[in-house]
DNA sequence: ACAGGATACCTAGCCCGGCTATGGTTTGGC
DNA sequence: GCCAAACCATAGCCGGGCTAGGTATCCTGT
């Protein structure tokens, strides 16, 4: 996979499994693997960045869940409520605002416009044969 | 436009515009802008370093043309032969070479993948509703 | 019991490439 | 004569994906 062309489309690879239900960072990856018939290797070190600038800017809010607890819970605290912020195999799943949920329909937008033109430009066939 | 989108592409559009025959930068940049309606705005910027870097990986070879010349010739010299390298509205016109040829598919190649992998992802529909 | 792998998160710093800004020359329209 | 367009080039900014390194838990195999 050419890491070059993911620029700008992970935070959109994000929020779209985000509208589909909450998630957290090791499990988003692995189903942005598995939908793109493991294409998209998110790494960590792209992973995590982009959640973090993505909840800075409001577009999503996130909560610890301790370990051990089910699947995404109906609702719960925001911030730094649970468990302290403190072991391991804890997660810090994701929620989509409605910030978020608009935001994903301008990128996804944008995507659409982005691939019509690459189209535009590969669809021409040479003039000389 | 977003420009993040961008990264990686631009090569790919340059050798795409050039395997329809010999241009020069302005007209490179002309085209894209045509032919993904309007919506490719290539920066000087990203378009000469791009250029350099292409030529630099022997993926182009580039040929200087004098003023006054009419469009691109069938040959010529290689490197700094014409007009010394000197004055104004010289324009530096780029051909694709075996090698670019070869790269320009395994980058078509790649977009497809890549372009399928977002697909895949974005194609999903809310399990919930 | 213990190694090793999968799960799960975080961050510093590298590196690449698109962008802004600047600077230069020539031609052409008013 | 002036200013825009055509034409090329490059220095340096800046954002973001990556590598690499760190922490911690749980499960499986031997």
């Amino acid at each position: 996979m050419d890491s070059r062309l993911l620029s700008g489309t992970v935070e959109m690879l994000i929020l779209d499994v985000l509208a589909r239900g909450d998630s957290y960072g090791y499990q988003i990856a692995q189903t942005v693997l598995s939908q793109s018939d493991g294409y998209f290797q998110l790494k960590e070190g792209s992973l995590y960045p982009a959640l973090h600038r993505l909840e800075r800017q409001k577009l999503l809010g996130g909560y610890w869940v301790a370990p051990g607890a089910p699947g995404a819970p109906e609702t719960s605290l925001d911030g730094e409520a649970l468990s302290g912020g403190g072991g391991g195999r804890r997660r810090k799943y994701y929620r989509l605002t409605p910030k978020g949920r608009a935001a994903l329909k301008a990128k996804r937008d944008e995507w659409q416009r982005f691939a019509a033109g690459v189209s535009g430009v590969l669809g021409q066939r040479s003039v000389v044969a």
